[in-house]
DNA sequence: CTTGTGATATTGTCAGGACATAGTCACGGG
DNA sequence: CCCGTGACTATGTCCTGACAATATCACAAG
């Protein structure tokens, strides 16, 4: 291989904040994240050794391991024992995150577009009082919402809430992602589980998608829950496959 | 919540083995994600916290502290400062993981059988090259298999590898999924990136699949490297959708 | 009754050191 | 020319110790 020097722009890591709020690890982190995406350090090129980057920045050992363990985590970067060090060969892709659409959306540069098409408060049935942690019967909030970007339809998102957030308004969910007017009510997601599969369009979903009824939509269902772990979303979405595809990177351990 | 006390059973850590070569940590945190999936520890049980526990397993804290965050990066545990750590609500679910179709088959307790419809060697176009790595032009093998379980066909799967794997099998694909086959031949895969995606059945998909032509299939589109960053596998699957789905985990940083 | 304050419990972060393990590579023996 | 051996390098694992940040709870002040 034609570059096989070590890499490590010093100056990135000059000005470290030991007083603020943010965790050193998190600091080399993410400034090692964007020297790699933005190319400063190539693909395949190896890394100093993690004593020598600990002396050189003043930290310990196992704070410059932490950080490179976020970024091996990724998938960014490749440990090799008795070896070093080295930025993964080949393009970095965007994982699937804790996110909401919107904020993929927004993230990616595109401008998103909500039509609330359904704002309610219904009786919990069997299979979803069972789903959503609450007695049959109980209040809960269905909305449903068509997402599009740059004009074009997206997906069809049907989320259902516990009733307390029933005094969520529409005009909220038109300007902010759901987890956003989560996080301004306090409401921090913690984990969420996640089944991705696929299926015909029916209803009206394929009018709402702009494809052929019957034509493939591409189908999630997820429960979130919060830190106390109670169910705080159960979501029910599809996505129109030519606009939307999930990308992992899955890292072996 | 009336499950409010902690929970340790010492018992199931009592012979930890310092000797051999398993890392402590990871002792601890497979034990304890089979206590927790086997519902020894219920959902919602408070850990004590890990200071006691390393004083009473006679291991430093941060050695617990690593088995735990194991457990808390599958989703198994959330940790609150000023709190505690306590196994999450809700049924737990099995991760896509970096294992193959033919082993995830296998673990659920479903008996696979493949067919290899094609196993061949070819020259790589300027598409192929790019993303396998290798020279337009040069030798690499394309492997065509359809996937069944229980009798019933799931997938179709093709894969594209560098022409130094031309020596493999259909035999040996016939038994084991492609992966085990890699392994054997000491090739490890250390990530894959993949892009799940949904599209109409074409060509001799459907038939492949026993579904009806234009019917939807889940698609999955992976590259895979090995340690030193070289692309092992170029694949290109579908699924079909009533027999297969993709389940996630994602946990919030 | 409400509010603020301080004590307590628990995880989060960081330091520094020690030894084990697994690759690489040069060198020498066959 | 091939092969084993040992030096060297770098990550992997584990320890001890300390302080910071945050949530809970009891209790006193208003």
């Amino acid at each position: 291989m034609a570059d096989d020097r070590t890499y490590w722009p010093d100056e990135l890591f000059a000005d470290l904040d030991r007083t603020g709020p943010v965790p050193l690890y998190f600091q080399v982190s993410s400034r090692l994240d964007a020297a790699i995406r933005g190319g400063t350090i190539p693909p395949g090129a190896r890394l100093d050794n993690e004593i020598s980057i600990a002396a050189r920045l003043g930290l310990s050992r196992p704070t410059v391991r932490r950080a490179i363990q976020e970024l091996v985590d990724k998938g960014l970067l490749v440990r090799r024992r008795g070896i070093g060090t080295q930025v993964v060969q080949g393009q970095v892709t965007r994982p699937v995150e804790l996110s909401s659409l919107y904020e993929d959306l927004e993230n990616t540069g595109h401008s998103p577009g909500t039509v609330v098409l359904e704002h309610a408060v219904i009786a919990a049935d069997d299979a979803l009082a069972e789903r959503l942690g609450v007695d049959v019967g109980a209040d809960v909030v269905r909305i449903r919402r068509q997402r599009s970007t740059d004009g074009v339809p997206v997906a069809v998102l049907e989320n259902i809430l516990p009733g307390e957030f029933a005094d969520i308004t529409a005009e909220q969910l038109e300007t902010a992602g759901l987890y956003q007017v989560l996080r301004g009510r306090g409401v921090a997601i913690r984990i969420a589980k996640q089944k991705i599969g696929a299926r015909r369009a029916h209803g009206d979903e394929a009018e709402l998608l702009g494809i052929e009824r019957g034509h493939p939509v591409l189908t999630v269902e997820r429960i979130a829950f919060d830190n106390a772990g109670r169910v705080v979303e159960v979501g029910h979405h599809c996505y129109r496959p030519d606009m939307y595809s999930f990308e992992t990177t899955l890292v072996a351990k």
